[in-house]
DNA sequence: GATAAATCGATAAAATTTTATCGAACTGAA
DNA sequence: TTCAGTTCGATAAAATTTTATCGATTTATC
């Protein structure tokens, strides 16, 4: 269990792990790097070095014990704590992600809730409260709510933007398909998912391609 | 405008570039390199070797021309032409993804939407009526479908894993929070958002760090 | 025209990340 | 107990990606 910081891309890989693990059959104790390589399409020296650098250190002929891998893997990805974070948008992407079962396991805390719609503000969504977004700012400086996420329409992005940057919130994931401008403290980043599609649109056709060479 | 394929980083900033055009007002006629980087938070040689890569050249002390850019862009994601995909589960995930505005210009062509809800079966949405999960197989044939997108809850996802794969789907995106399994010749990718919130985490945690060395 | 400022493209260097190779450790069976 | 097979960890090599540097090109201004 190392203590210094991950690579980027080994933090990427970690919940991979993390939610293969989660598939296994109860009875299964013992999980070889070589497994987990199998089973995600990894180089198995990979994930050895990922498993080395954020886990302890496996037995040779062994493996790694399940459940001790699978605590260590959620130790690392909700190092110092859980942080607070809210969701602006409930509706679609900010529905799902309020929802969402293992945000504990990334050391994440949903804190609170807002949306711009009327129908939407005081429903109950994932055990929390809806807000309407004017009190955003006094919400989120109460709590010490520090990371958001923009869910919301296209149209109500940006001003949901600025609203968060004016309540000290300085780090924002934007779920919504627009480039969002902040200031430079503020650090924005674009979660498209259409984006992540248009990766695996090449990858089909490169397999359509190598099918037929002519 | 090259031939060649791009390094996967590329592609993956490519959206990012387009993103921040359509923010542009529309006078603005060329942009340079270095405005993009800035904007984005990119350094400018990178920002430069990615376009050179995907578009044409840039002409010295002028930049690019916003409108030929935005279009050479759009040319190399969409290069080969649209791709047809369909996507599973119509009503958190799959509802936001369905109603993209900017498929297009990914290459991406949305073709068919199901759903296991009777609730959601027979809705239209973004333009296509929802057909029930039933039918998967005989859609995706008849229209050649090779791209899937699972936006179901987490205990349905792996079932339709199995039903796209038997419906020789090949590729996967998995916008569920569950590791799935699928045949060695199909390929499931995952896209968790909250492990993409994970990394934001990360930084937070370092700006507070670095804001209070003690 | 000549000059200064800004941007580009290309090459080279640095950093990061992945892959390969090796010997050592451990388990289970002969 | 010994031996074979598997997995690990560490080191080194390869590949990829980012950053730096330089000269060349173009435009605007004097």
């Amino acid at each position: 269990m190392d203590n210094r910081s991950l690579s980027i891309h080994t933090l990427r890989r970690l919940p991979l792990y993390l939610g293969y693990l989660r598939t296994l059959p109860d009875e299964v104790e013992q999980v070889s790097a070589t497994r987990i390589a199998g089973a995600l399409g990894l180089g198995e020296v990979l994930v050895r070095k990922d498993l080395a650098a954020a886990c302890g250190k496996g037995r040779p002929r062994v493996g790694y014990n399940r459940d001790q891998l699978t605590v260590s893997l959620q130790r690392r990805l909700s190092r110092g704590g859980p942080v607070d974070f809210c969701i602006l948008g409930t509706d679609h992407l900010g529905g799902a992600l309020a929802e969402h079962p293992h945000l504990g396991a990334y050391g994440l805390s949903l804190s609170a809730l807002f949306d711009s719609c009327p129908e939407q503000v005081g429903r109950r969504v994932a055990g929390l409260t809806v807000w309407p977004i004017d009190r955003l700012e006094e919400v989120c400086r109460e709590r010490d709510i520090r990371l958001g996420v923009i869910a919301l329409p296209v149209d109500q992005a940006q001003s949901a933007c600025d609203a968060l940057a004016l309540a000290g919130v300085r780090t924002i994931l934007n779920l919504a398909p627009v480039h969002l401008t902040a200031p430079d403290a503020t650090e924005v980043r674009q979660a498209d998912m259409a984006a992540h599609l248009g990766i695996l649109r090449r990858r089909l056709r490169r397999q359509i391609a190598d099918a037929k060479p002519f």
